[in-house]
DNA sequence: TCCTCCCTCA
């Protein structure tokens, strides 16, 4: 887009040439509604008075309303050439380009040349400036002016307190609401609106405290404020920050007016609480039940919803969209692409649009090597990832994370330790648990136990689920009992509600020839009556998604499935399939053993895909565990059988399944 | 004509 822009307007053949007598405001909004900033500098280069401060303060508004802040900045600085006297209407626009550009050296200069025209005590300007020193998290220097202000109207507060909000310090943000509300007392007024509720609303959910939004919203209800648009949208985003998303679903329904926003969140709330086809249904609502029209921000979240459920046609389908939609050049909409088609297991797709974009920030690299980690290309990850730093963006924390995972998924511990290693050194970064659970699963598998026994107890930082988890897998595969027990009695502390740890352990045992021991972990496990999380995948056909569970019996074409898996199996045993069912025959009760042997969803899914497409076609599925190792195996006879490449995302990474082997090389 | 809010990506 910035190559599109013409300079600014203080080149010499910008020259005016005509000085309008009539007022450029008329003239200017009824341009504005159909033109281009393009097309609107010139028409202002041709036309308007340039001496006249209020047509630059127009164009400078205009600009800056439109997100053209760069722009803005440029118009502000061709009126200063000209020696103009800004007055106080300039400067707030100014400033607020400023600050939509984080740019606090700009910021700075505006601010020490509004105080040179005199505006330093001017609520207009100071807003913008508290407003401009918190968004470039300066927020001691926005407190500075909102202290040295002593008639603070409404928008001063609503500044200072969103302020804080931004620099998620919501208790602050509330205390200041508080003395808010006391000056308001004892000024005998009322000058709270509703964009100073929508700050307080937004307050609650940065406050882990029960009870407080729902106590707000009663305070908001009592002063009338409830209807305004804003209100609801913030309440829709506040309730679910607490998980009460039925809540916000509920504030999103009763809503009278909803706007863009509103659509917006309530498909973010979805999205981001793990309910994606929710968030496609609300959006699917939005096109056809409203007039409101989509945006950006409205496809990268259906995007990231695509991503989640592995909707590759839907996710395309918005990809189409955002092309003619022109949007393709916004580096977040790029961002959420190059992540949908990674987890909808389309790495050479993300390859293609990453390859397009023309901005590309961390997120975007990261993405990318996040995306070739999953799907065990570890040496494509770690390309990227020197490309990355070759081209001069800073990795960060996540970064890391996906670098590491990348080689935890591919076994490769060396480069895995020198990453680790650097991330510290070079980058100045601190290694999280994320990056010490991938180095910990690196060494476990590798064999080499007590280093990352040893590892694990020289951390900074308390070892979590993950941790202890990776190495009492380790612990299964090399047989370690001692270490074992160690992990799995952290984890039923760490994590008590799941009873994948006491499975593990008593298969410890039992492999160890410690049925006793086996059978106290099972005993243990059903006394204090924990059940395995279900398990269930989903599928793609035409567009719609198809779910699984465990042993289903809901799905209309379950008969066939079974069927067809029946047929399948006397084919699998004729190709040397030996059911792989060590941990299940060991010790358990038959209950027990009946609910395990029923058939997993993932197998379920992929007779269905196969059934329902081409032959030849990929069959892709993704399950919301990880694949069960006799599924692992079944699934990769069934790939050869029927001549098919099968793509398996679990809850770790991908399985390309091809030819009767795995590309995770049986490694995961 | 000017300021403050709510929704997006790894």
């Amino acid at each position: 887009m910035n190559e599109m822009r013409t300079p600014p307007p203080n080149t010499a053949s910008l020259l005016p040439r005509y000085h309008s007598k009539s007022s450029p405001r008329r003239c200017y909004s009824t341009i504005t509604a159909s033109t281009t900033n393009r097309n609107l500098n010139s028409w202002f280069t041709n036309y308007v008075d340039k001496t006249n401060v209020f047509s630059w303060n127009s164009v400078i508004a205009d600009l800056a309303r439109s997100g053209d802040s760069l722009e803005a900045l440029r118009a502000f600085a061709s009126m200063r050439k000209l020696a103009l006297k800004p007055n106080r209407s300039t400067f707030p626009c100014a400033i607020k380009s400023c600050s939509a550009l984080l740019d606090l050296l700009s910021g700075k200069q505006t601010h020490l040349q509004a105080l040179l025209f005199g505006f330093h005590s001017d609520l207009f300007v100071s807003s913008a400036l508290i407003d401009m020193y918190a968004k470039c998290r300066h927020l001691t220097d926005a407190r500075k002016l909102f202290d040295e202000t002593p008639q603070r109207n409404v928008v001063l507060w609503t500044s200072m307190i969103t302020g804080y909000v931004q620099n998620n310090n919501g208790l602050e943000a509330l205390l200041l609401f508080k003395e808010f509300l006391i000056q308001d007392d004892r000024l005998g007024e009322v000058s709270v609106d509703s964009v100073a509720v929508v700050s307080l609303l937004s307050a609650c959910a940065r406050v882990p405290q029960k009870g407080l939004t729902e106590a707000v919203h009663g305070f908001v209800i009592k002063k009338g404020f409830d209807g305004e648009l804003g209100v609801g949208n913030t309440l829709v985003d506040a309730y679910a920050k607490f998980g009460a998303v039925g809540v916000s679903k509920k504030v999103f329904d009763g809503m009278v007016e909803k706007d863009r926003v509103s659509w917006n969140s309530m498909i973010a709330v979805f999205a981001q609480n793990g309910l994606a086809a929710e968030a496609l249904e609300v959006f699917r609502g939005m096109i056809e039940e409203s007039d409101v029209k989509y945006n950006s921000m409205t496809l990268s979240t259906v995007l990231s919803a695509c991503a989640h459920l592995g909707a590759l046609r839907v996710g395309k389908c918005v990809h189409d969209q955002v092309l003619k939609m022109g949007l393709e050049d916004n580096v977040i909409v790029g961002t959420s692409i190059i992540d949908m088609y990674c987890k909808c297991g389309r790495v050479e797709m993300a390859k293609k649009a990453f390859d397009s974009m023309k901005e590309k920030n961390v997120r975007s690299w990261t993405a990318l090597i996040a995306g070739y980690g999953m799907h065990g290309l570890a040496k494509e990850a770690l390309e990227v990832f020197y490309n990355m730093i070759r081209t001069g963006v800073k990795p960060n924390y996540i970064t890391f994370v996906s670098v590491l995972a990348a080689c935890s998924h591919a076994g490769l511990l060396e480069e895995g330790w020198h990453w680790f290693n650097a991330m510290s050194n070079q980058f100045n970064l601190d290694p999280g648990l994320e990056h010490y659970g991938c180095i910990v699963d690196l060494l476990g598998r590798a064999g080499r136990l007590s280093e990352a026994y040893d590892l694990v107890m020289k951390m900074k930082i308390r070892p979590d689920f993950v941790i202890w988890g990776s190495l009492l897998a380790a612990c299964r595969i090399h047989k370690n009992v001692e270490l074992g027990e160690i992990s799995a009695w952290k984890l039923f502390d760490l994590d008590p509600t799941n009873c994948g740890y006491y499975v593990l352990l008593s298969n410890i045992y039992a492999e160890a020839g410690r049925w006793k021991d086996a059978e106290r972990m099972r005993i243990l496990m059903k006394s204090r009556g924990l059940v395995k999380p279900p398990g269930f995948s989903l599928v793609e056909l035409k567009g719609r998604v198809h779910t699984f569970l465990v042993g289903d019996q809901e799905h209309p074409q379950h008969q066939k499935i079974y069927e067809y898996l029946e047929e399948l199996s006397a084919k699998l045993l004729e190709v040397g399939y030996v059911p792989n069912m060590a941990s299940v025959l060991h010790d358990v009760d038959e209950e027990e053993k009946e609910i395990t042997l029923r058939v997993h969803s993932e197998k379920l899914a992929v007779a269905f895909g196969i059934m329902n497409s081409v032959p030849g076609a990929t069959i892709q599925v993704i399950k919301n565990l990880r694949v069960c190792s006799d599924c692992h195996t079944v699934i990769k006879f069934i790939s050869r059988i029927v001549n098919r490449e099968i793509v398996v995302r679990d809850s770790k990474r991908f399985h390309h399944f091809k030819d009767g082997s795995c590309s995770c090389g049986d490694y995961w």
